[in-house]
RNA sequence: GCGCGAUUAGCUCAGUUGGUAGAGCAACCCAUUUACACUGGGAAGGUCGCAGGUUCGAGUCCUGCAUCGCGCACCA
């Protein structure tokens, strides 16, 4: 027997060494793998953030979709996993931009092409430490097809998707109502904001013959119609489209009576003065009676002339100031000190958006999502846990617009110019239209950049080499998106959208969506809080099939998980313990060689169970239940009562219990590979069979 | 306001089709160098959030309620 078992198992001394052998033997591409593995089975990996480090939401990601990777090669697929990186557009400018602010910098003062190459260089950097840690997880991905998501034929062929949707009237740009954040000054999509609730003050005010209340009073500078449910008795006396004078904040002005089913008859006082270019609503009111709009607040979140004294403050400052006016005029009714209502913030910093009005990029989403919803619906694209399909579907029935353009410099251009003179715009993928041909003014190309998920949510194709590669005719589409339910919304309806436009075909046939990884307590994991987990440091500590076995054991699909440091150390003693048996059955079973004769029916069953649990995605019952058998079926039963026969039984019997033990430790070893893959690959290194193969393309055990 | 999820041992969580409650950790007792102390054996610990219902039988199915968490909407 080799010496090396009678040490503990030492995790950090093994798991580079392994990982270096199966990259050298080529496994990870299935180009390579042996003649037996022959129909496709594909993970397109979720590409982490290129500007950072992992975290404990990637080590879960990572060893959920190698697990089902190495079962999946174990079985005799041609398995591939593309390895990718993402630019991450926004999310990246602005982990760059508190860099520069650390240094005393600011972006707007820098030209757009020093910024973008710095931002380059930081993302590069980045990109190896987050490759670096993707191995430590023992990831078996074939690093040969990795994709970058601003490599050239990426934004090459993303940009030919823009055209195409344009061209197919998919793609419109528009002068519409746009969360913007005046922090990062660029607008958001609807998914890249989230709800705030706030305790504010709801101010009522004398509006000529009404009283209106409002939160935000300054914004109601220009506010020149006012607005009732054409079904409020309480208003039945003034008509549509009545005007009427009356004195407001900065002096007389003529207002005009609106109807619309909009209003909540139930809210204030039921009438409400509008601001189009500042609300949601407001907007949408303005557009059904063609109503006209006046911006009343700049993209820095300054009062414009408009607000007369008041211009060039800003809106904090301002509150507090017309309301004391309006008060001095005798317009202010009262004031609800306790109004509790949520107001959109920047997902980043928080910053409250400021809805303005501004032409930029939509994709017209109703068409789309009706063909996501056909695929679910038809059972196409199948989730688990099965009620996210309630969520997907209700979120594809309600589909507004998608806002595609963004403010900033960091991501692939979007192709198209306006015109200088008349603002007259023209799609351009190839750079070659110069002057307005309404005009003759010179066209400027625009400075705008796609939102991200605008190029993610193709990445299952462009990530195969969409439109014209082998590997997208031989492995697309694909079998299984493995990922965050944080990205119910953000990623996965796009690329189901993405697939089913461009490809004619879903990109994948399952999505399975883990939960959030959360602190011990169960605290959901923030610099802030401090409490931030980094999977290197346990790695360090236990090995990484200890905090892979500790992300999955007792971890149901969906569901937030507590990741304690106790639990990852008991399965650190549980690779100990598989190394320890092994060392029990490789001096027990000295001078064997393992003949594949004998047979173990209770492993065979559980075995089967085993690979039911796997196929149905309960991984968490199958590692369990092998866990469980391991240790206290084979180490405290089995290996205790062979001692006995080894010691007293008739050299049959020696010989016979010999076989049996290396052949449960064998099938032990094979059905825990997908789950501990370092560990079981360096034991089986030393195990007595002849012809062996590396475990990674043995044989799955079960059936 | 709408929707989703959770509520099971001290803690963190399993419990696939309804058939007398499980794991890991912690705590308790015993064993003291055993393949493994990163160990073994043992015992203890739960009216499965509450109230009804269906059933021969409910942690599991149905209804209602409560508490916690999350998402969406409104956000005048």
């Amino acid at each position: 027997m080799n010496d090396k078992f009678l040490t503990p198992y030492n995790p950090t001394e093994t798991e580079d060494r392994i990982y270096t052998q199966w990259k050298e033997s080529e496994y990870f591409n299935p180009d390579k793998l042996p003649s037996r593995h022959r129909t496709p089975f594909t993970i397109i990996m979720p590409p982490p953030n290129a500007n950072g480090h992992l975290h404990a939401g990637h080590a879960l990601t990572l060893t959920l979709q190698d697990i089902f990777i190495r079962y999946k090669r174990m079985q005799g697929f041609k398995a591939l996993w593309v390895p990718g990186a993402d630019h991450a557009g926004f999310e990246t400018q602005i982990v760059y931009e508190k860099k520069l602010e650390k240094e005393g910098k600011s972006r707007f003062k820098m030209d757009r092409d020093v910024l973008y190459k710095e931002i380059y260089d930081f993302t590069m950097e980045n990109k190896k430490f987050m490759e670096h840690e993707i191995e430590k997880m023992g990831s078996s991905c074939d690093w040969s097809r990795e994709k970058f998501t601003l490599d050239p034929s990426v934004v090459k062929e993303v940009q030919k998707t823009f055209k195409k949707l344009y061209d197919d009237g998919l793609v419109y740009r528009g002068s519409r109502i746009i969360n913007w954040c005046t922090k990062h000054q660029t607008s958001l999509s609807d998914v890249e904001t989230e709800s705030k609730e706030q305790k504010d003050k709801l101010y009522y005010f004398k509006y000529g013959p009404f009283t209106i209340s409002t939160a935000r009073p300054e914004t109601k500078f220009g506010d020149k119609y006012v607005v009732m449910h054409p079904d409020d008795a309480r208003y039945a006396e003034y008509k549509h489209g009545q005007t009427f004078e009356l004195e407001w904040i900065n002096g007389p002005i003529t207002a005009t009576v609106i109807k619309d089913e909009a209003i909540d008859m139930a809210f204030g006082t039921g009438v409400m003065t509008i601001t189009p270019w500042h609300s949601g609503i407001d907007f949408e009111i303005a557009e059904r009676h063609n109503l006209p709009k006046e911006q009343i607040i700049d993209f820095v979140g300054k009062l414009l002339p408009i607000a007369g004294e008041f211009t060039g403050m800003k809106i904090a400052e301002v509150r507090p100031k017309m309301v004391e006016k309006l008060k001095e005029k005798g317009l202010l009714v009262k004031i609800d000190e306790e109004y509790v209502h949520s107001v959109p913030v920047c997902y980043k910093c928080a910053t409250t958006i400021e809805p303005q009005v501004k032409a930029q990029w939509f994709v017209k989403m109703k068409p789309l999502a009706e063909l996501a919803l056909k695929a679910v619906k038809e059972g196409r694209v199948q989730f688990m846990p099965d009620n996210f399909e309630k969520i997907f579907k209700y979120w594809m029935e309600n589909t507004l617009d998608w806002n595609i353009s963004r403010q900033i410099v960091w991501g692939i251009p979007i192709p198209a110019k306006h015109c200088e003179k008349c603002d007259e715009f023209v799609v351009d993928t190839e750079d070659v239209t110069k002057e307005c041909q309404k005009c003759k003014g010179a066209f400027v190309k625009d400075t705008d950049t796609f939102d991200t998920w605008f190029s993610s949510g193709q990445w299952p194709l462009l990530a195969l080499g969409y439109p014209d590669s082998s590997d997208f005719k031989n492995f697309y589409p694909t079998d299984l998106m493995e990922t965050g339910s944080d990205l119910i919304f953000k990623w996965i309806p796009r690329m189901v959208i993405f697939g089913l436009y461009l490809a004619g075909k879903e990109p994948f046939r399952h999505v399975y969506l883990h939960g959030m990884v959360n602190d011990a307590q169960g605290k959901k994991m923030s610099k802030s809080k401090g409490n931030v987990v980094n999977p290197l440091d346990l790695i360090a500590k236990y090995g990484t099939d200890a905090l892979r076995l500790g992300l999955v054991v007792g971890n149901t699909p969906g569901s937030e998980i507590s990741l304690r440091e106790d639990k990852i150390r008991g399965y650190k003693n549980f690779s100990n313990k598989l190394w320890n048996i092994t060392r029990f059955v490789l001096s027990s079973a000295e001078g064997e060689v393992y003949e594949g004769k004998v047979q173990d029916e209770e492993l065979a069953k559980i075995l089967v169970d085993v690979t039911g649990d796997i196929e149905n995605y309960r991984l968490h019952l199958a590692s369990e239940k092998l866990y469980h058998y391991v240790w206290h079926r084979f180490a405290d039963e089995i290996l205790e009562e062979s001692k006995k026969i080894l010691k007293e039984g008739s050299e049959e019997e020696k010989k016979e219990r010999k076989q049996l033990l290396l052949h449960i430790l064998a099938q032990v070893l094979r059905a825990l590979h997908p789950f501990i893959p370092f560990v079981t690959e360096e034991i089986w290194a030393h195990m007595p069979i002849a012809d062996k193969k590396m475990l990674i393309i043995e044989e799955w055990p079960g059936k």
